[in-house]
DNA sequence: TAGACTATGGGTATTTATACCTATTAAAAT
DNA sequence: ATTTTAATAGGTATAAATACCCATAGTCTA
């Protein structure tokens, strides 16, 4: 009986880590037929002959294209490629793009080589898996971007754009003259930007924008 | 004739590049006989028996202790150890710091596994590696902290006082209570700080010393 | 439909900041 | 020994911001 073997495509940037994986995984089971520095090359690899690969092993943060963005791509065109991130930073951003790229597992790369067995055995058999050590993160993230979502939402759109040319060192008399309304309008607004920020100058505001990222 | 084999600790917080160096490593030149995954597990290694190992490989950013404060420690107490930096970022401070520790190599982990046994082959015959791809980094690095450091010190020492408290919100009438000094004085300050800081009002100054990391 | 919020604008008054000017003293640099 | 710079302080004037008050029209929601 002939075993077939599982064909693995390995896209990171840093090539030490493909050697190392390729080492760790080529055996009786799986085997790394082809590998690439960013997600561009991936996709032209696959594109070429799709039907030879049965999973990606990708990494996320790579130059010309990410690899959330190269798992978007493979799961829409390719559905039968499986895909397992392998990331090295604990970002829960990163974590909840890759959910939504349809991912079918997310590990980090502080877990072993048992924990990357384990992934891709799951994975090839149908599941997900997710590292543990990702879930309070994503909670603990997504505890602090509620925040500062929340923090950002309390003030208007049109304080946001108020806001927005203070910071860009614009005089109430200017900032009117660019919106077409009146001073006093302007000055109402910074009034009402002092009680929602909670502070109690122009200076409290500018640092109130740039530390929630206020563009 | 017997071949005596290069004893090597490695140290890094992720499992998978140690596994993935190991299976990388180990032949008949080298033998990984132990792991670590924080400085402080490696130096507590080493002290049991520093004399079977002949090289420490160690990433630099780790929990408890470095891996730059961990090359300060093996050097100064077991200088026949040879010390080889294995980091994951671009970053020159890090460069720097690991040369001031007197690091043997310094090679970034997207270099693959022939730069690896290269390095590991010329700080072993008693020489040094460093990655060619850090050179620019370095420099560029330099010119950015050159930059940063210059701005800083065109401020006179009252003037990066005087800054931090507007930035505190005070108005100049506290900040001269605060300083014993009169009202005048610290808007004449104000004035100075507006063309040393290349704005036009207070909000330009708030920014200014935002941007560069001003206490 | 009543209440809340947003965006708008006005009045008035005070406080604060900004833009110029000049000047003295001490310390540091040339 | 002279020049420069930092730090100090004052004068005068205008521009800007801040703190209150008020009102209206539209939207959204309970």
């Amino acid at each position: 009986m002939e075993i077939e073997k599982i064909n693995i495509l390995i896209t990171d940037d840093h090539q030490m880590v493909i050697d190392g994986l390729k080492m760790m995984l080529d055996g009786d089971v799986y085997q790394v037929i082809s590998e690439a520095n960013n997600g561009q090359e991936a996709i032209d690899l696959i594109q070429t002959q799709p039907e030879q690969y049965h999973l990606l092993l990708t990494d996320i943060s790579m130059p010309l294209l990410s690899g959330t963005e190269l798992c978007k791509m493979v799961k829409s065109q390719f559905p039968h490629i499986q895909v397992l991130v392998l990331s090295m930073y604990n970002n829960a951003q990163a974590v909840k793009e890759a959910v939504l790229a349809e991912a079918d597992g997310y590990i980090l790369k502080n877990s072993g080589r048992t924990e990357l067995l384990q992934a891709l055995h799951r994975i090839t058999n149908g599941g997900t898996y997710f590292s543990q050590d990702i879930v309070p993160i994503i909670y603990g993230q997504y505890q602090k971007q509620k925040v500062k979502d929340e923090k950002l939402n309390v003030l208007s759109p049109r304080e946001r754009e108020i806001l927005s040319l203070i910071v860009k060192e614009f005089t109430s008399e200017e900032i009117a003259e660019k919106l077409f309304i009146s001073k006093k309008t302007v000055d109402n607004h910074r009034q009402n930007l002092f009680v929602k920020c909670n502070c109690k100058s122009t200076v409290g505001l500018v640092k109130y924008a740039l530390a929630n990222g206020l563009e």
